[in-house]
DNA sequence: TTGTGTGAATCCCTTCACAGCG
DNA sequence: CGCTGTGAAGGGATTCACACAA
């Protein structure tokens, strides 16, 4: 079962497992790969293509049945268990993080809380203890951390990262503008706002440019 | 010059041209190719092609400016303005992003701000008021919004999107977790954090098998 | 000599097209 | 028939390699 696919099939696969969910609240039973090619945004040969790397779950004819896709995909992207992911950066996106429910109810659990700020220290955050950044590699391991996001200013993120690899965190879900090295065996998420609002900036600044 | 180059391209024009504000913050005055590549994790040879699509802005031998490079690439990507930008929902993410400095200090300026909650609604943000959504269309004809950003929920998401185009609005940056329909000549982004939650779980769960 | 700019070669991803199964 | 699974074809993007300019 091939595991070197690429950044892009990963994110489709998501798609599809989110259009899953959503089609199995509907009470669907069934799907062909135009079906989540159309709620996907690409198309039916890309979606078979995408699963061919794992395997043949669809029956000729027919399609595919949601539930078991469901399960499949979930297994696929490892997201049929509980993720335990610590928080570090207690901020404005930290705490929006935080309270966003969407993490817990797909399985990400944030179980442990850091920052700097005195203030902070010590605050309860739903049953969660804001704990100082200095305890970072204590909290992770009482707290079995495996993926850490990342919400402090670009200047310290790194630091926490170095820091983090070192007691065993592989995955990190970075939201400090700057760019991170990570060493081989560890994976590493960007979110940029500011890109994004420049890849609109261009967008718009070349539409209706060059046929 | 071309128009027609990839997604991986314009974020990368991004990386150089964050890179290059750093360099000029250091009072570095020139790089090569290799220099900007190592900064923004790529190659060279990528740095050069990537550029070539604009232009020719280096001397042989010597490598880029920094300034003059710098100011290419904020020209490239449309930001040597301001944008005048929307935001849609006042919640936990809407009230983060706006809080957060960068974009103003990147030239996206949020110049209105709107929400269904009567609560929120009136109350002022840095000078911005909130006004309900309902006026989205006064809100953005008066305020020059180019750009929206969409925090609110999945549900309303499409809505608000269909409304804001019909006004004018050409840019899109989603927090929605749902896949938006755009009509053609309009940019959409989409930022889905548990999509890149679930790319660190995949790698996860997939690391070290396979070779 | 150094490092850019760029055609050529390579690699990878997407799309096509169809055999095969239900 | 209808739709999947998949080799083959096609198209883009990355990498290579080198001519050329400072």
């Amino acid at each position: 079962m091939a595991r070197q696919v690429s950044e892009s099939t990963i994110r489709r696969l998501s798609l599809y497992l989110h259009s899953l969910e959503e089609l199995e609240g509907e009470g669907v039973e069934t799907v062909s790969s135009g079906d989540l090619a159309q709620r996907g945004g690409t198309t039916a040969a890309q979606v078979r293509k995408d699963l061919s790397h794992f395997g043949s779950f669809g029956k000729r004819g027919l399609g595919y049945e949601v539930a078991e896709l469901r399960k499949e995909l979930r297994e696929i992207l490892g997201v049929g268990r509980k993720w335990q992911v610590g928080l570090v950066g207690a901020g404005r996106i930290g705490s929006a993080l935080f309270e966003y429910g969407g993490f817990r109810r797909w399985g990400f659990e944030i179980v442990t809380v850091l920052d700097t700020d005195p203030g902070k220290v010590g605050q309860c955050w739903g049953g969660v203890e804001i704990r100082h950044a200095d305890e970072l590699e204590e909290a992770i391991r009482e707290a079995d951390v495996e993926m850490l996001i990342l919400a402090v200013p670009a200047s310290a993120a790194q630091e926490v990262l170095d820091r983090a690899v070192d007691v065993g965190v592989r995955g990190i879900l970075n939201f400090a503008p700057t760019q991170l090295r990570v060493p081989p065996g560890v994976s590493l998420q960007d979110v940029n706002m500011v890109m994004e609002l420049e890849a609109l900036s261009f967008a718009l600044t070349h539409d209706g440019e060059g046929g």
